[in-house]
DNA sequence: GAGCAAATACTCTATTTCGAGTAATCGAGT
DNA sequence: ACTCGATTACTCGAAATAGAGTATTTGCTC
């Protein structure tokens, strides 16, 4: 397991809201998407109900009263403990300070793109730039908006780091993108003779079984690492 | 539910391996290992075997051979099926042509890093940078042997994708490092101000109830939305 | 004052995910 | 020939997650 007793991130966020004050998990819920957090940290109410309790469960908040108005659902206000405050520094700090391995999609979809012609590829990664380019866009507008409001920057920096973050992947895309066009991108020619091969009916696992007879001597690197002499 | 039946990227890298060839799932695990392709794709035996099951139930691959040798577990040999390959190429093609939210920890970190004090945030981003550095030069240096070895860049390019994302993000953290020392970071003043009078005994919940008087004219956003006359 | 959409405040359950556990076999050394 | 660690190949159950569903109340219009 992981070694925080409550992985999800939705529970720091919840003790930074109790943190401020007590509340109730429904409070908490529409205070995180009012101050538009629930950009950065994944709610829904299932997770939120499970991460309460087991942040009870832990002892890191407890129940301050549960009340009910009427024959509505009651609720349960929370307060932070001491043991949660200390845990909310000290994961805040841990996220801060220590980058840690994450599986984005590009970084899936780059890692099996061979399995696509390149004149695919090129034509899909071309798409995402045009969809940057419009998310970016529109991260723009929003920054100005919430610029002109006065909102300081402290309570936009996530978006701020979104959107440099997509900056350095269009350009990395309009690069990789480029430089396959060109073949210059390390592979390529093997890359699109191989899909030229299988449009024509050969198998892959016939072209697997011996690379450089199909695709030239460029090929070898495709040979399993230890096919000795058989 | 997600779009597709089966929603884990592991049944991506599950269709690659198969449309190249049938194998059984300990050969899938030990072939995307040995490509590097667990650095992309989060891999691990529970997830692995019931990505299968639940690929083999949609009619995405199926079944070849189930073989034993000696008293050894058996060992199912799954084929990709046509419906298969189509799933994957349709879900390869949207992974490389659509964005996707993600959710990473440093945005999620970033957004609550009000409930920290700034100098302490700037110390913890700080050593960020450093651990952000050591992790680019191994990078480069894991590169330079795939370099040398003659593995074309097909077969890196998520590597390299990832240190494009850790390089743009050295950049940025650098940066507010840099702004929150100068104080030219929007809203650091307030920030610090609110910590001071935190560290003094005064609690959140008391500033937050009256951030102006507390914190000065500066602090009006900190008001809710709307609280009026009461 | 009747009707109806939105907001309030959760609950429930089907999947998914995780990773430790198991059990057999292989190979290298003594 | 035997032992001991690595590899092979999967199983299992606890825990986490997602998000649709429920039931009440409020506010607004006509």
């Amino acid at each position: 397991m992981s070694r925080r007793r409550v992985a999800n991130p939705l529970a720091l966020a919840v003790l930074s809201c109790l943190n401020e004050r007590p509340m109730h998990p429904y409070e908490i819920s529409t205070t995180l998407r009012e101050r538009g957090k629930e950009q950065s940290i994944k709610l829904n109410y299932g997770s939120l109900y499970s991460v309460v309790e087991a942040l009870q469960k832990h002892g890191l908040i407890t129940t301050r009263a549960t009340m009910r108005a009427g024959r509505r659902p009651e609720r349960t206000v929370y307060e932070i403990t001491t043991a949660g405050v200390e845990e909310f520094e000290d994961w805040l700090a841990e996220l801060l300070s220590t980058p840690m391995r994450e599986f984005t999609s590009l970084e899936a979809g780059l890692s099996l793109m061979a399995g696509l012609p390149p004149d695919e590829v090129v034509r899909l990664l071309d798409k995402r730039c045009d969809n940057l380019r419009i998310e970016l866009r529109s991260m723009e507008a929003a920054g100005q908006v919430a610029a002109e409001m006065g909102l300081p920057e402290i309570f936009t920096v996530e978006s701020h780091y979104r959107h440099a973050l997509l900056t350095a992947e269009l350009a990395f895309v309009t690069d990789v993108v480029k430089r396959i066009r060109s073949a210059e991108f390390g592979g390529t020619k093997v890359w699109r003779r191989m899909h030229e091969l299988h449009a024509n009916g050969i198998s892959f696992e016939e072209i697997m079984t011996d690379p450089v007879g199909h695709l030239g001597e460029e090929a070898r690197i495709l040979q399993g690492p230890d096919q000795p002499h058989t």
